[in-house]
DNA sequence: CCGTATAGTTGACACTGTCTACCACAGCCG
DNA sequence: CGGCTGTGGTAGACAGTGTCAACTATACGG
C-alpha cells in the first residue's frame, strides 16, 4: 500500500480514537459521526460499516472512558494505611473529575437511551465500581467487621458522595461564581472527612 | 378591547409549558423548538420572538424544574424532630428523583453550555440548595454548635451524597439488572444512616 | 394619519443521523 | 476460468434540527 497517509487500515479503531479526541476537545454534545468521518478523510457513511448507530460508537467511547478511569484509580493505589487510603482515593477521584471534566461527564452525564443495550459499556463501568468496592472493603473491614453485606452499601455510599460532589462542583450549580480553588479543596476535604467519620464512628474519643 | 386573542406573553408562557410537557414525556434530548411550535400550532420561528436561542428556553424550563423541586421539598417539611427530619428529607429527595427521573435529569444532567449565561436558572438552583441548607442548619446546630462555616460544607456533603446516590441509581450503572425496589430502599436507608452518623458522631452513646 | 415597534410567517442554509443504492474487491465453489 | 456472495467504502437522498433573513400584519404613540 503506497499511499498510507489518508485512510487508516483499521477504520473502526480510528473512529473510536478520533471520537474520543473530539469528546476530549469539545464535549460529547459536539460529537458527530460526520465530523469523525471528515477528520479521517472517509465518507460520512464509512463509520456505519463498523457501528450500527451513533449510540453504539458512543457506548464504545464511554466504555473506553471507564477503562481509562479504572486504570487511573488502579495506578494510584496505596495499600499501606487503610484510613489514609480512603482520603487518598477520594482525592484521586476528585482530581480525575477535575482534570478530565469532559471525560467524567462522558461517563456519568451522558444521556444514553438504553444502557441495557450496551452490555460491554456496563461491564466496564462495573469494573471501575469494583475497584472502589474492593479497596473500600479492604479498609473498612477492620472497623466494621463481620458485616459483609453492608460493605457493598458502604462502597455505594462512598461512591455516591464522591460522584455527587464531583458532579455538583462541575455543574457550576453550587457556588457558580465565587468558587476558588481553595474553596473547592476545602469542600473536598470536608466531605471526605465526613465520609471517614461516617465509616469509623468509633475512631473518635 | 375587542380583539383579545393572543396576549404577548401568552406564547412565551405556552412555549415553556409545552416544553416542560415534552421533557416530562420524552426527556430533554427529545425536546426541539420546532416540536413545541408544531404542538402550539404556530410557525417554527415564533418561539424565537420570545427566546434568543434554544439554550435560553432550556434554561427557563430547568429553572422551572428547580422551582418545582424546591416547592416539593418545602411542602414536605416536618419541623418536629431534627434527626428524623434528616432521614425524612433525604427520603423525600430520593422519592422525587425516582418519581420524576426526567425532571431530575433535566436539572442536573442537562449539558448546558454556559450556566453563567443564565443567571435566573442559577438563582432557582441556589434557592433549592438554600432550602436544604437551611433545614440542615436547623438540625445540626444542636449537635455541632458554634461552627457556622462548616454548616455550609455539611449541607454540600448531604446534597452531594443524595444527589450522587440518585444519579447513580438512575443511570443504571450500579446494579444494572438486579436492583429490586427493596434493594434500592435498603441502599437509600443505609446511605442516609451513614450521613446521619457522619453528622452526629457524638449523638450515639 | 403615518411611522415604528412588535409578533408571527415563510423561506432558506448548514448541519445532523440514517436509509438506500451503487461500486470495488476479496474469497470461494463449480 | 467465471460467476457468487459478503465485506468495506462511496454517493445521494430524506427528514429533522437550530438559526438567520426577509416579509407581513397589527397595535400604539407622535
Amino acid at each position: 500500500m503506497p499511499g498510507r497517509g489518508r485512510k487508516p487500515d483499521d477504520l473502526r479503531e480510528a473512529c473510536i480514537e478520533e471520537a474520543v479526541k473530539i469528546v476530549a476537545e469539545a464535549g460529547v454534545e459536539n460529537l458527530s459521526l460526520r465530523e469523525v468521518s471528515r477528520r479521517l478523510g472517509v465518507s460520512h457513511q464509512a463509520p456505519y460499516k463498523h457501528f450500527p448507530s451513533r449510540d453504539h460508537i458512543l457506548a464504545e467511547i464511554v466504555a473506553r472512558a471507564f477503562q481509562d478511569f479504572a486504570a487511573f484509580l488502579e495506578g494510584r493505589a496505596t495499600p499501606d494505611d487503610a484510613t489514609e487510603d480512603l482520603c487518598h482515593m477520594g482525592a484521586c477521584y476528585m482530581d480525575y473529575a477535575r482534570a478530565n471534566p469532559l471525560k467524567y461527564r462522558l461517563m456519568f452525564n451522558t444521556p444514553l437511551p438504553a444502557p441495557h443495550d450496551h452490555p460491554g459499556m456496563v461491564a466496564d463501568a462495573q469494573y471501575a465500581y469494583a475497584i472502589l468496592h474492593n479497596r473500600l472493603q479492604g479498609m473498612t473491614r477492620p472497623a466494621v467487621a463481620g458485616r459483609p453485606a453492608s460493605a457493598k452499601l458502604d462502597a455505594l455510599f462512598v461512591w455516591a458522595t464522591l460522584h455527587g460532589l464531583a458532579t455538583l462542583i462541575q455543574s457550576g450549580v453550587v457556588h457558580p461564581l465565587d468558587l476558588t480553588d481553595q474553596d473547592r479543596q476545602d469542600a473536598v476535604a470536608h466531605v471526605l472527612a465526613r465520609v471517614r467519620m461516617a465509616l469509623e464512628p468509633a475512631g473518635r474519643p
